[in-house]
RNA sequence: CGCGGGGUGGAGCAGUCUGGUAGCUCGUCGGGCUCAUAACCCGGAGGUCAUAGGUUCAAAUCCUGUCCCCGCACCCA
């Protein structure tokens, strides 16, 4: 039976993932989880990308061999998933031999069908972000980024993307669900019709990475191998890789759908005579911000810090509080919009859906199981209504799943207890009762039902969340997909387990009010976050002395043209007139900066910047938005004094 | 005119492709119930669907213009 095989991509393997990056992973996991349920044979992949120059370079800065130091990174991401109850079936690990060996092969069939070429390259490379510059783009021989840049000639591989521009854009409109969701294609095709350019595929062999076949002076650049990995993980080349390839499915972030995941990767597979996977669906971001998240960490929570603090606020279990976390971020995540995380938010939610909804549900209708019925399921026939609710959230579930749509299925499984709760107070059991009326065991069983098959609904999200519920209904978990609403899922008979409650609930944590002036900007997560500078470079005096800081007064200020960012200042240095550009308009308006002094580095080499010559710049500091924060002198101080 | 996304009751979103009573969650106000985790259920208030024009019997939805917001790119000497 061929599997049904999920791929997720890959984080990069430098630094340690907060909320919204472990999106990606978690999202495989709970449709690999569905998909389990429905009965499919489900080969779920994750792994790490571990090559890349600036890892060896990382590595080595801390004296380690680079292998060990990834091999621990890995680790810890392993841990994280696995306490995230994230199940693989596989784990792939990009500077390990298989995928060295998939690459490779893949880099070969490639070439013999005509799609890799050599040139010659000759220019700027910056190690740090792994790309090449014109000599025009550089800026006072750096990299646009501030980044040392080295002057290479060498004779680089490229792959023929050009030629795939019409086959591409042929596939996804004879596939219309190719790409989830679908703003997202509108971009790409977008973005291919706008002409693709060959690929720059390889780099200079610096002892890490996986080598050119057949050329040892290259490695392969490190993009262009961190997507092999999905088909290493099925064995490809060796026999039975068709049982696992095509995907079903391919999870990744919106930040690297078009360039790579869209266009790319489907152009490699193409090149190799390899089938594409069947869909790529693209998430949205979490955002933090908004209100306070203050902790030590400033913007960050990891999500163990945030099952850790979940589970101490609501007292509920850790291994639910694990569950709670994966709910919300699933729930309410976006696929076109981004979402903003609040603690306000997250409070509401786990109150509403979880404790109020779900938990109270649970405990309601066991609380009333034991006082009317002596805590046993009756062996009456659940109401047509009751049955109606849970095939119609089913199929509204079912379609959500299949599509990929984690929040609406969530949504379609909270549904039925939504029902519950007013079908309860519809049929008062406890009236019922009261007059020995025959329809109570028929509605409890059907209460009952409900709750099962949001056992069942919710385990995907929650698996813990799920077993216990089995656990209250004295029940095995409900596993299979297709006992979902029958009678045989809850037996006449069973004995129930006394309720106890799930989700304690929550006080809300109130938004911390906040002046309205300036609203902290919701920092976007990226997915490859930048590698952090390590280097605490201690310098002497005599390195200082060289720059020459300057008092200055601001005479005239205005927009530069074409850009957001920058001002154009004439700055006055004692007798000397200055032209500087600065990166401050977010925070400054020309009016604020005339006639106000600051401190300029006075012995800058001059540079272009938007074409507009800056000689020197200004002294700021950074705040939290990495918005400027000008310094200025404690009082007036006397033009074009040295500053030490 | 670099590319793209978005502006829907107090908040967060769906609906837009396939025009036809504006929907959901939270909040708020009033009522109900008592099985339950101060929970649950019902009802009300609150929206000129950013804005101007066009097509149509009919526009949140289709077309055009304008104004805002957000990503990417560019750029933070």
């Amino acid at each position: 039976m061929p599997k049904t095989t999920i791929v997720t991509a890959i984080p990069y393997v430098n630094s340690t993932p907060h909320i919204g990056n472990i999106l990606t992973t978690l999202s495989g996991d709970i449709s690999a989880r569905y998909f389990r349920m429905r009965g499919m044979d489900v080969f779920a992949v994750a792994g790490t990308d571990e090559n890349g120059l600036k890892i060896k370079e990382a590595a080595e800065a801390q004296g380690r061999d680079p292998h060990e130091f990834v091999g621990e990174i890995a680790n810890r991401f392993i841990e994280i998933f696995d306490a995230m109850g994230m199940q693989f079936d596989a784990f792939m690990r990009t500077s390990l031999e298989d995928h060295k060996f998939s690459s490779q092969a893949l880099f070969k069939k490639l070439q013999e069908n005509g799609y890799i070429y050599t040139a010659t390259y000759e220019g700027w490379y910056d190690v740090s972000t792994e790309t090449y510059f014109k000599e025009a783009d550089l800026v006072d021989g750096k990299s646009p980024d501030g980044n040392e840049v080295r002057w290479v000639s060498e004779e680089n591989y490229f792959f023929k993307l050009s030629a795939f521009q019409d086959r591409l854009l042929k596939h996804i409109e004879e596939n219309p669900d190719f790409i989830i969701p679908e703003t997202r294609k509108n971009e790409v095709v977008s973005f291919i019709k706008g002409g693709l350019q060959d690929q720059c595929i390889s780099r200079k062999n610096n002892g890490w990475g996986i080598p050119v076949p057949g050329d040892e002076s290259q490695v392969i650049y490190v993009w262009f191998d961190a997507l092999i990995n999905y088909i290493t993980a099925t064995g490809w080349p060796a026999a039975g890789w068709e049982e696992k390839w095509p995907a079903l499915v391919q999870w990744l972030g919106k930040d690297i759908l078009v360039r790579f995941h869209a266009t790319l990767w489907p152009a490699m597979l193409m090149g190799a005579d390899l089938p594409l996977p069947k869909h790529v669906v693209a998430h949205a971001w979490i955002l933090l911000g908004g209100e306070k998240i203050s902790k030590s960490k400033g913007n960050v929570i990891t999500p163990i810090e945030l099952v850790k603090e979940t589970a101490e606020r609501t007292t509920c279990k850790p291994e639910i509080a694990t569950d709670v976390v994966r709910y919300y971020l699933t729930a309410t995540m976006g696929y076109e919009n981004d979402t903003v995380f609040t603690y306000e938010d997250y409070d509401k939610r786990y109150n509403s859906d979880l404790a109020n909804d779900l938990g109270n549900a649970l405990n309601r209708s066991l609380a009333m199981a034991h006082k009317f019925v002596d805590g046993v399921v009756p062996d009456a026939a659940p109401e047509q209504e009751a049955l109606d609710a849970i095939a119609s959230a089913k199929v509204a579930y079912e379609k959500a799943m299949d599509g990929f749509r984690l929040e609406r299925a969530a949504a379609a499984g909270i549904e039925v207890i939504r029902f519950v709760n007013k079908y309860v107070d519809t049929r008062a059991p406890w009236a019922l009762a009261k007059s020995n009326d025959p329809a109570l065991p028929g509605v409890l069983r059907s209460m009952l039902l409900c709750i099962r098959s949001a056992e069942g609904f919710m385990r995907p999200y929650m698996p813990n969340v799920a077993n216990t519920i089995a656990a209250q209904l004295g029940l095995p978990p409900l596993a299979d997909w297709n006992q979902i609403g029958t009678l045989e899922s809850l037996p006449g008979g069973t004995k129930l387990n006394n309720p106890e409650p799930i989700f304690p609930r929550l006080e809300i944590a109130k938004p911390v009010p906040q002046p309205k002036v300036e609203k902290p900007k919701p920092e976007p997560k990226p997915q490859q976050p930048k590698m952090e500078e390590t280097n605490a470079n201690i310098i002497g005096i005599e390195d200082f002395a060289k720059v020459q800081l300057k008092v200055g007064r601001v005479f005239e200020a205005e927009p530069v043209e074409g850009s957001d960012k920058l001002l154009k200042l004439q700055v006055m240095i004692g007798e000397e007139k200055r032209q500087i550009v600065a990166g401050i308009r977010a925070n400054y308006t020309p009016e604020d900066l005339i006639g106000r002094q600051v401190v300029v580095v006075y012995n800058l080499k001059p540079a272009k910047l938007r074409g507009v010559e800056s000689q020197g710049m200004l002294l700021a500091a950074t705040d939290a938005n990495n918005g400027a924060i000008l310094l200025q002198p404690d009082k007036e101080a006397p033009e074009g004094t040295q500053v030490r």
